[in-house]
DNA sequence: AAATCGGGGAA
DNA sequence: TTCCCAGATTT
C-alpha cells in the first residue's frame, strides 16, 4: 500500500466534497435521454453496447428504434439474427449486435431471463467487457463498481494530472482503481455518468470548457494550465487501402444477386454485392472468377461508380460495375437472385448501402 | 501488446 | 485531413 502509486494521485485529493460537486451537477445539468427514462436493466445494457465507441446523438435513433421492435430482453432472445442485424443496420461493428443477441439468450437460459448481479457472471456474458460490466452494475444494480470509458480515463488524466498513455490496455486498470478510491457508495448511479456526462459536455477532448466546470477546484491539470496536454495518447496509423471490384448482376427478371458474408470477421454475416480484390482478378479475368464462384455467365456492361469507404483501420477503393446475367443456375450457396424491391429486407453495411441507393 | 472490428461528426 | 467517440475480442 506504500508503494501504490495511486496514493500519490490522491494526495489533496478531497474526495467527498468532489463527490457532492460532481453528483449535484449531473443531477441539474443531465441531458435527458431515452435510455434514463427509467431503470430497466436490459435497456440500460442495450444503450450501453450501441454507445460502444459511438456518440450519443448517432446512437437516440437506433435505441428508440430497437427498443420498439425489441422491447424486452426475451422479445430480442426470440428474435432472428437477420432481423437483429437488420435493426443494427449502419450503427457498425455488428458484432455488438450478435453478441448482445448471444449474451440475452444466454442470460434466459442460464439465469431465469434476470441479468445477474454478479460481477464474475456479467463477465462472462459475450460482449460484456470491463467497462459494460461496470455501467450494468452501478446504473441499473447501484452497486459502486467502477466503469471507465474514454470520457472517465480523460476526466481523471487531467483531475489527478496522470500522464500515462491511456491507447494502452494496461492503464485503464489505474484509472479503475481511481474510480473505486473516490466513487460515491451513496449513488455511484450518478457518480459513473457523472464523470462521463462531463466528459461529453465540459471535459471535452479539445477546447475544454474549464470556467463552466463544476469540479474545476478539484483538477490538478487546471491549477497548472495543461489542461489541453492531457490526456496523453499515442494516435494510430493510418489505414490501408485495398481496390476491389463489385458486380451488380441482374438476370432479365430485374432480380439482383447478393451473397451474405461469412461469420467471422470485417461485416460478419452482412449482405453484399459480389466483390473481389482487385489485385486477385483484374477486370478482363473478372467474368471466369464469376462462373467459377457462382456457377453463371455473365457479361459485364458498364461502370457505374467509383465508391472509397473508409473504416477504422483499412480503405476499400470499390469499382463498381453493372453485370447481366446471360446463363446457368446459382451454385454458391451463400448467394442468392433477389427482386429489387425485396433488397431492402437485408442487412447491408454502408459501403454497400451506397451501391443500393445508386441502383433506385 | 497490438490488431481487428464501423461509421459519423467536429474542427 | 485528423481525431475520437459510454470498448470488446482476438492474435
Amino acid at each position: 500500500m506504500k508503494n501504490n502509486p495511486l496514493n500519490d494521485y490522491l494526495k489533496n485529493f478531497k474526495i467527498e466534497a468532489f463527490q457532492h460537486d460532481l453528483i449535484d451537477w449531473f443531477q441539474k445539468e443531465q441531458r435527458d435521454l431515452p435510455w434514463r427514462q427509467d431503470k430497466d436493466p436490459y435497456k440500460i445494457w442495450v444503450s450501453e453496447i450501441m454507445l460502444q465507441q459511438t456518440k450519443v446523438d448517432t446512437v437516440i435513433p437506433y435505441f428508440n428504434q430497437f427498443i420498439e421492435k425489441f422491447p424486452t430482453l426475451v422479445d430480442l432472445a426470440d428474435a432472428n439474427e437477420q432481423e437483429v442485424l437488420k435493426a443494427w443496420e449502419g450503427l457498425g461493428y455488428y458484432s455488438r449486435a450478435r453478441n448482445l443477441q448471444n449474451a440475452v439468450r444466454e442470460v434466459v437460459t442460464s439465469y431465469d431471463s434476470k441479468i445477474p448481479q454478479e460481477s464474475k457472471q456479467l463477465a462472462l456474458l459475450k460482449g460484456v467487457g470491463p467497462y459494460t460490466k461496470g455501467a450494468i452494475l452501478s446504473i441499473a444494480y447501484d452497486i459502486p463498481e467502477p466503469a471507465v470509458d474514454g470520457n472517465v480515463m480523460r476526466v481523471f488524466s487531467r483531475l489527478l494530472m496522470i500522464d500515462h498513455d491511456i491507447s494502452k490496455q494496461s492503464v485503464r486498470r489505474l484509472f479503475e482503481q481511481c474510480v473505486s478510491e473516490t466513487i460515491s457508495q451513496d449513488n455511484p448511479s450518478a457518480f459513473n455518468q457523472g464523470l462521463m456526462e462531463l466528459g461529453a459536455l465540459i471535459c471535452t477532448p479539445k477546447k475544454p470548457s474549464c470556467m463552466l466546470c463544476p469540479v474545476q477546484e478539484h483538477c490538478k491539470a487546471y491549477h497548472n494550465g495543461v489542461q489541453e496536454q492531457l490526456p496523453v495518447k499515442t494516435k494510430k496509423k493510418k489505414q490501408k487501402e485495398i481496390p476491389y471490384l463489385v458486380f451488380v448482376i441482374q438476370d432479365d427478371q430485374g432480380n439482383i444477386l447478393i451473397e451474405q458474408r461469412p461469420e467471422e470477421g470485417l461485416l460478419a454475416n452482412m449482405w453484399q454485392f459480389p466483390m473481389i480484390p482487385l489485385f486477385e482478378v483484374d477486370l478482363e479475368h473478372s467474368v471466369n472468377w464469376i462462373e467459377q464462384k457462382y456457377g453463371i455467365k455473365v457479361s459485364v456492361e458498364n461502370n457505374l461508380e467509383q465508391i472509397k469507404h473508409v473504416f477504422s483501420h483499412l480503405i476499400w477503393q470499390l469499382g463498381v460495375y453493372k453485370a447481366g446475367l446471360v446463363s446457368g443456375n446459382l451454385s454458391e450457396k451463400n448467394a442468392v437472385l433477389v427482386p429489387k424491391n425485396e433488397l431492402a429486407n437485408y442487412p447491408f453495411p454502408v459501403s454497400h448501402q451506397k451501391i443500393l441507393k445508386h441502383l433506385i
